[in-house]
DNA sequence: TTCATGTTCAACCATCCGGTTGACCATGCC
DNA sequence: GGCATGGTCAACCGGATGGTTGAACATGAA
């Protein structure tokens, strides 16, 4: 298993932010926000499979919302602030753009829609 | 008119999170950043048809993040902040990281913008 | 070795999502 | 009225998502 590959910051905000899109991961989320815990501790309070739980968790781990470690044959979840930190200043500027950092915030926006911005629509 | 919220806060951050997961649509609310704009206006950089563009802004309006109101034959758009602020009051639930704070934004930026970021936090 | 526990894998299914196209309604202008 | 403009609707399509089940793999215990 090797570690997620480097991704341009949009496609982590994607990834971030549709991982947060789920009561279930956001459920998992809070219980991780107390202790770390094992998958199936992790699963044991909801009515679904553990399989389930399991590609809820690995949605989380590929957002980098939480890491994973496997010691013996349990495998541990621990929360990763980071990437909630990113995406909360990301949304935290957004709500209350003051005047204040908007060139800085602009320079962002603007990494963020590099991509999907063609900016050159084809003449007609 | 039924006012909004006949639906738990909880099916409320399902589709903030959901409506911002989209490159597309977080580009749309950063143009609406700058202005209030007509949906034609808000789809002519992209690279996709009206009709993409106008589902894209009914899954931000019914998020909360934006409100439309017709005056003639034109439909505005306008940023509406406080459902952001709302999912972004969520967040700050789980890093223990200050309230609100541009200091946070801005040492995001300059970790964002380095040429190259660490692929992952090395394991410890 | 055998067995039980922890976790993932693979296949499958129903539904949702993002996009297209073409028809359609509403409004403003000549 | 007639027509161009602004925008949505409906049907459709391919691919992602969220769940299931049963088999498989990995590790620790007896």
């Amino acid at each position: 298993m090797q570690p997620p590959l480097p991704r341009p910051p949009q496609d982590r905000l994607d990834a971030v932010f549709a991982a947060l899109a789920d009561p279930t991961r956001r459920a998992i989320l809070s219980m991780l926000l107390e202790d770390d815990m094992a998958v199936t501790d992790v699963a044991a309070p909801f009515a679904m499979s553990l399989a389930a739980i399991s590609k809820h968790l690995g949605i989380l781990a590929q957002a980098g919302l939480i890491s994973q470690e496997k010691r013996g044959r349990v495998k541990w979840c621990k929360l990763e602030p980071d990437a909630l930190r990113e995406a909360s200043v990301w949304m935290q500027a957004f709500g209350q753009f003051e005047p204040v950092n908007l060139d800085a915030f602009e320079r962002f926006l603007e990494r963020d829609l590099a991509t999907d911005f063609p900016a050159d629509p084809p003449p007609d």
